[in-house]
DNA sequence: CGGAAACTTGAAACCTTTCAAGAGTCGTGG
DNA sequence: CCACGACTCTTGAAAGGTTTCAAGTTTCCG
């Protein structure tokens, strides 16, 4: 039985039980490896809806792991139109957007109620060092945040109904891995946002969805999605 | 007095003579730790063009550094097309598309005769541990690449011309901080990739380009690029 | 319950692509 | 050294996809 993706649902303190520990950080290390990253990682912090995990140009606090709620990665161009790189689920990792000059680059906000958990930077050196496989995880999960962005550049250069049709793809292949439905979930974005992280107007955006809706692909019910039609949303898409 | 790019540039063997040192991975390293890694990193291996110096699906045999030569970055979807997600010059570091998961995600091709050094993989662990300090070389090298993308993110939402303008600057920009001269230059790459690199068709980037000209911002010769108003550019190009 | 925000839908405008033809360049071989 | 052919680049015109503008509807939150 999966649950649906929901904030409130309440999520264990410790990496020992915690339900993400699959997908986090202490995948491939053992029970004493995980002991000793779980008295680092500590307790879980929790913030509101628009609440920034970290801004642009603030220092590299650590790695963060979301427990429970969605976030965007935004970044700003000097007109001060905002552009977002990436949409985190629960059990995903942040903060690597720092790692080439111990600054951040970009924001990360949250998009409605989030709880996270912390690896600090000071104590990384140290932890890597008592746990070797560790470092191998934190270059893995840096490797899948530029595959990400990899597949989104790549998403990007495609006609916009490809690009709707990946986003859900996407977005459903990843609640899955995470124990959550993949077939019926809330979108915690809006089409503003949608369209801004697929390089398309928030009317396309919506033209699209109806579009898909029309073609019994998907249900659509403002943010709550229903996917009808998975196999004929991936024949829509040639990256998937 | 800067060099002009040109592949036909002899190159140093080692890392202690290595014109490319500042850049590639030796930053922040003393004489000491560079001799360690020189000795692994070895002589130098050179491509021609069109040769590949590892392909999708690849085992990832070591981080790659470019000494002569440029190279380019590409992948594919299911229905065959080709997608290019990056452009390399001299001093640039490729390979971390196999971070996440020991296979290579994409394919690197050299785009004229090319010559690099190769860090092995299999000695990057023991390599880590003799030199600490390579570590944060390596993860900060990753976080450019992540940088690079994201920075590839959102100018792909930018109109065409601004796509050419940001195009053309973050060349110049990359070009002057290994040593080019960041003002006249020679393209490796056709127009038909630089529109795939950029998400437009080969025609829109010739018309953007003669416009440039037309505008007295650039002088084109083909694929000999002389910039002559780079302030000009950049007024164009909301992201930098 | 009221107001702001989010979403939908239609029509016109616009930017970019596609199609097409011609000119220039480069490398190879005579 | 020149000639040939393949490839690359340029340029114009029409077609097409997406955006913008505008208005109306629904939802959400205080």
């Amino acid at each position: 039985m999966t649950q649906t993706l929901d904030v409130r649902t309440k999520l264990q303190v410790t990496c020992h039980n915690c339900s993400l520990s699959e997908l986090c950080i202490p995948r491939g290390l053992n029970q004493c490896d995980i002991d000793r990253i779980s008295q680092i990682v500590g307790r879980k912090k929790t913030l509101q809806k628009g609440d920034y995990l970290y801004r642009k140009g603030d220092r590299f606090r650590g790695i963060l792991a979301i427990k429970a709620g969605t976030a965007k990665i935004v970044t700003m161009d000097q007109s001060g139109n905002e552009y977002m790189t990436a949409y985190l689920l629960p059990g995903e990792l942040l903060g690597f957007d720092a790692l080439a000059d111990d600054r951040h680059t970009c924001s990360a906000m949250a998009l409605e109620t989030l709880s996270y958990c912390e690896l600090p930077a000071e104590q990384l050196d140290a932890l890597c060092r008592d746990v070797p496989n560790l470092l191998r995880e934190l270059f893995r999960h840096a490797g899948n945040t530029l595959a990400a962005e990899t597949s989104q550049i790549v998403l990007a250069k495609r006609p916009a109904e490809e690009r709707v049709a990946g986003f859900l793809i996407n977005l459903s292949d990843r609640l899955a891995r995470r124990g959550f439905s993949p077939l019926d979930f809330r979108l915690s974005l809006t089409r503003q946002e949608i369209g801004n992280f697929l390089g398309l107007a928030l009317e396309t955006v919506s033209r699209i969805l109806k579009s898909f809706e029309d073609g019994g692909l998907i249900e659509v019910n403002y943010k709550q999605i229903r996917i009808q039609n998975l196999d004929g949303l991936r024949r829509l898409c040639a990256e998937y």
